[in-house]
DNA sequence: GTTTATAGTTTACAACTGTAAACGATACGC
DNA sequence: GCGTATCGTTTACAGTTGTAAACTATAAAC
């Protein structure tokens, strides 16, 4: 639930698997891990200490070894970090990022059509907001008060 | 080029400013970080100069003082950096995060119809290949050589 | 009951990050 | 010409991350 997540690349690995399991000993995380990654039985245990001690685990003892659950849902979790990256660009080229986005990821026709009714349902804005910093965009050399239409693509950066 | 970017989050408010101007000098960096972060210039400094031995940053002589460029555009960092993040969930359930993504993203209409356009172009595919790493994915746990069809979205945990 | 395997905890240590003071060079003002 | 403001460079230092060995506890095996 809480709003910045504190999740590390190495730290994710192990989110994954306790994630696709549901629930999951050091052994079996560290079997899948050693696999993917080659990390030893040491590497996979502390990992799983400081994801425990951040909160992110859980440990319940079952006879003689601990099995970790997880509170938190890998969808909000991977939103939470998108979210956080999208935030270091402008507002109003986020909608070219998402065409790049649609673009290059595989889907099949279900996808698309899915895609395609959450668009046709989407509510429009008059105008996107400039969020940005002055000094950290160039929207703010162009708008003065006026209402800008389509501005953020001028150059479709994001376009491939 | 490099396929994989090495700009932190403090870095990239750098290069933020740099985008946003074509050329900076410290001075001017340091500026709009301590409004926006409150940097002091020794701090500015201290990331300017991580950033040109990582060669993110060119530096020019100019009179007294350096000013500072890059070659690096910043669309192309998002990017890259937005891919990473993906390659952190099966690829089947990138669409439904997109989906999510263009609910939550203020658009003006523009944006919309360009989406629309995209999506209508979209070229898709017969079935996405599950590309987690055994143990990290539930997908396997269903396919078993057979084509599946939209089992990525058979729980919408993408969708708000 | 003593060895052995297994699980968890502590300690380690280098690299990277965030944040900044101190230091050194150099040009400008007077 | 000499102080002073301004740059850039060096040094600092604590926290996080990646990676793992060493140590400890405890249950299973015989």
């Amino acid at each position: 639930m809480s709003e910045i997540l504190n999740i590390s690349e190495a730290e994710w690995e192990v989110m994954r698997v306790v994630w696709a399991s549901g629930e999951s000993t050091s052994q079996q995380i560290a079997l899948v891990l050693n696999g993917k990654r080659g990390w030893s039985q040491s590497t996979v245990k502390t990992l799983i200490g400081r994801l425990t001690s951040k909160g992110y685990l859980q440990a319940r003892k079952d006879a003689r070894r601990f099995v970790y659950t997880t509170h938190l849902k890998e969808p909000e979790s991977l939103k939470l970090e998108v979210e956080g990256l999208l935030s270091r660009i402008c507002s109003r080229k986020i909608p070219n990022l998402l065409a790049y986005l649609v673009e290059k990821t595989p889907m099949v026709a279900e996808d698309q059509a899915m895609l395609m009714e959450v668009l046709r349902n989407k509510q429009v804005v008059a105008e996107v907001p400039c969020d940005c910093y002055p000094g950290q965009c160039t929207c703010h050399l162009h708008a003065s008060g006026t209402i800008l239409s389509n501005h953020s693509y001028e150059e479709n950066t994001y376009e491939n």
